[in-house]
DNA sequence: ACTAAGATTACCT
DNA sequence: GGTAATCTTAGTA
């Protein structure tokens, strides 16, 4: 869920993605430095950075200190707040499909970039859900390394909305 | 200092 | 289906 700006949103997962510290397309590869250092701390930390110039996209950090590992959150089904995920993106479909269109949904920049995600006083939080019943695993989107690996997982419910 | 490439998206034909 | 928009990081000089 996300409460930033004090508007009130929260999506249902059905798309992510997993980078080790041991995958070269993975920022954590090669050890930490610069904007992955986040990366790098402990696990249920927010870790956003920049795409092409123009995207946020967000990950959750899960691996033990000291190890980059994280999970990257491509997309989501609205669940709460409807309404502002309309008005931010600007359109009523495809509110959170993407990892882009997800952070722009929840309103997740880089200034939450190190957000505690299990803090209750946090802006952005991780809530227990419940998982899909089913789900797919495909080779991973948008990178030209380590294409072999099947980490995307989907949702078999996941819908356009 | 300079250049190239990237975990993407939206708009054009 | 193809491409422009746009910025940060990494590699080279």
């Amino acid at each position: 869920m996300s409460s930033v700006g004090g508007e009130h949103t929260e999506i249902a997962l059905t798309e992510v993605e997993a980078y080790r510290q041991d995958d070269p397309a993975s920022h954590s590869f090669g050890g930490p430095r610069g904007r992955n250092m986040i990366m790098f701390e402990r696990s249920g930390l927010l870790y956003v950075y920049r795409s092409y110039g123009i995207h946020w996209c967000a990950n959750v950090v899960c691996g033990p200190v000291g190890v980059g590992t994280a999970v990257l959150l491509r997309s989501g089904r609205p669940v709460a707040g409807r309404e502002t995920m309309v008005r931010r993106r600007g359109r009523s479909t495809n509110l959170a499909t993407g990892p882009g269109n997800l952070c722009q949904a929840l309103g997740i920049t880089g200034e939450l970039n190190g957000t505690d995600l299990l803090d209750e006083k946090s802006p952005v939080r991780l809530l227990p859900g419940t998982a899909p019943a089913k789900f797919v695993s495909t080779p991973r989107i948008g990178i030209s390394k380590a294409i072999d690996v099947r980490w995307r997982f989907v949702a078999q419910d996941a819908e356009k909305h």
